[in-house]
DNA sequence: CTCCGCCTCAGCCATTTGGCTGATACGGCC
DNA sequence: GGCCGTATCAGCCAAATGGCTGAGGCGGAG
């Protein structure tokens, strides 16, 4: 049996610490190299190749998750990258997904549902935790519900407090077109005003 | 030298197993006990009666950390009790100083500095992590930017994103009130709008 | 006791927001 | 070609919001 050789990012060292420790208790599995950014990641993956990549979202200033994400991707698009963060809002399970990543587990995950993870996504099997997977199906079964690309533009603005006005400026369209615009994100989000809106579309689409 | 016998409670156990690792590269630092719930916290200082409590604030489902904090110093007054988070939210850092709490370290903290925090604080001395020193700071230096408690507990149904008139039936006020108290929470929060108080409540004061 | 901060409320008015109906245009899909 | 989803805009009207002034009660600090 081969050791799969891991790579962990995570801007926090409590975290890396942690999770290389729990890795240690495998015989096959060897945390080879560590990174505190995105950018450390990009150097950490071209120096070591690592057969996984374990990757938190949240990175503090700098390169997010997300985008250690693609660029890794665009490197080598089959390196196989593991997301492992603390919430599951959504939006990050979306763009996660769609930027490449095999598998998305949550922090409170069990030891064992970690282990399995890492193994399956060398073996090419891609892996979520049952609240993420859950989400996901939700979002499946109601199609409808999902944000156009520039609703989720607006809703993006909307969180930021800018009125109606300030919108329309900001993305060179009409008042009209915002208040459309919103009408449509509202009946989706299931709220009837722009604060719940924005309440919502933070908590649990990740807008932060 | 006497070793210092530590409780660890946080919900994600990486955590817990990352700090035990660093914790335990020194000598007189030992994890006696760990918890992965306020409740457990509890239950886990009666029985091993630690010198230091390390404790996260964010805890998944039933008791909160601040909660949990009270809870510890309404049994025994002199615990002391080290915040160990990840987010610097005004609110968070006012409440746990509040409920008692001896520290307040991030969780992206240098390894020496959460050393230096376990052993001041059984010797009585308070530690806070740099950025949040520098927030407590300017929250001192001006007064007239901290909300009331009323003015408090209606920004927090404002991030619910209820209504005016909404506002006025679960606080028991007028309209007319309400509209008083926001417009001075606006004044404090430094916005000119509902929508970016919320954005700015939720984001900067943590409320989720 | 007096002053001040906090909480309460009222009225007026300008602006913003939300709900509605209807319309044009573009691009992909069958 | 016709249909549908997306994006764009208009006008109208009701409701909500925000800015302003003013005011009464109440409790603590000086």
């Amino acid at each position: 049996m081969t050791t799969i050789r891991i790579l962990l990012v995570d801007d926090h060292l409590v975290v890396r610490t942690g999770l290389k420790a729990l890795l240690g208790t495998q015989e096959d599995l060897d945390v080879v190299a560590e990174a505190g950014s995105g950018e450390e990641a990009l150097s950490a993956v071209a120096a070591s190749s690592p057969d996984v990549v374990i990757m938190d979202l949240a990175m503090g200033p700098g390169m997010d998750g997300i985008a250690a994400i693609k660029a890794l991707r665009a490197d080598n698009p089959r390196q196989p990258i593991l997301v492992f963060t603390t919430y599951d809002s959504d939006a990050d399970i979306v763009r996660s997904v769609d930027a490449g990543a095999m598998g998305y587990l949550l922090k409170d995950a069990a030891p064992e549902e970690i282990f399995a993870a890492v193994r399956g996504a060398v073996a090419g099997r891609s892996h979520m935790s049952a609240p993420v997977a859950s989400r996901l199906f939700a979002q499946l079964r109601n199609p409808e519900a999902v944000l156009t690309p520039r609703e989720a533009e607006l809703l993006t603005l909307l969180t930021q407090g800018l009125s109606n006005r300030e919108l329309g400026r900001s993305l060179f369209i009409s008042e009209a077109t915002v208040k459309t615009h919103l009408a449509h994100i509202y009946a989706k989000l299931g709220v009837e005003t722009r604060a719940a809106a924005i309440a919502t579309a933070i908590r649990r689409e990740g807008m932060r």
